[in-house]
DNA sequence: CTAGATGCTGGAGCCGGCTCCAGGTCAACA
DNA sequence: TGTTGACCTGGAGCCGGCTCCAGCATCTAG
């Protein structure tokens, strides 16, 4: 069991930002000790350390939101499914799609940007180089 | 020639980001008509064009002002160069490394995820398809 | 038993990056 | 000549995502 500051210190999320995603319903609240004492578990914290990771990436709080809510459930469901259940996934299928080809878009063009300033630093370093052979 | 409307569509940007984006001098002023209209050239059009697609990697706009600034000269500077010439030259390469390597992190990141999010993907559409089969 | 660190809550404030608005100018067309 | 419609400016407002603060409780070490 970990207290919030060192989860804090194991996510790489701050002490306030935990506790903001708890308040606006993004993660979910930890136990607390009698005295109302935030106490983490080891689960919590990989879990947290994955939004972290996810954050990285760029998605917005309302994305990873939804990206979290599909983890519940279906791990063996019954067929035929229930309207709702096909409902349910289907939607989650939607998400995550969208999700990815944005993912995929960035990724592109991430790229691209990379091979431009690898250029523009080749550059840049080559003309240090000439300087230093002038010297 | 294009007007601020035109480039807008052509850039992707909307017509107050480019007047905001030049406000605080993150672009450089384009021509005006005697009237105050502005117009921008084609090469005006490519360079914003780029400055979008620097955007969706996620750069700030602090950070993309690094980016073009770096554009400037050098292009057959005198050997040996000046001190202030190398220096700029040092300062530029730092920058341009380190948003090289942020990039790349971010690239891992983000191959990461994507991976997660076909992995889930896949198990979803898994469920949909011998939810089907099972009809 | 007291000082210092850590935690709690609610709410205000801040920063980046736009976005919108009022009030006005200009150009062109019917 | 009057009415659109695109443009201008300065400034206010907004939203996401924290970050900070006051004022208080609790825990631990010395």
């Amino acid at each position: 069991m970990y207290s919030i500051g060192q989860a804090a210190e194991l996510t790489g999320f701050s002490i306030d930002t935990l506790r903001y995603y708890e308040k606006i319903g993004l993660t979910k609240q930890p136990e607390r000790s009698p005295a109302g004492v935030r106490s983490y578990s080891e689960d919590d914290v990989k879990r947290l350390s994955s939004l972290h990771c996810l954050k990285r990436t760029g998605l917005s709080l309302e994305e990873m939101k939804a990206f979290l809510q599909e983890g519940r459930c279906f791990a063996n469901p019954a067929f035929p499914l229930s309207g709702e259940d096909r409902e349910a996934i289907e939607s989650r299928t939607r998400i995550l799609g969208e999700h990815l080809s944005r993912m995929e878009a960035q990724y592109r063009a991430l790229a691209d940007v990379m091979g431009q300033t690898r250029e523009k630093l080749d550059f840049y370093r080559d003309l240090l180089a000439k300087e230093a052979a002038a010297k």
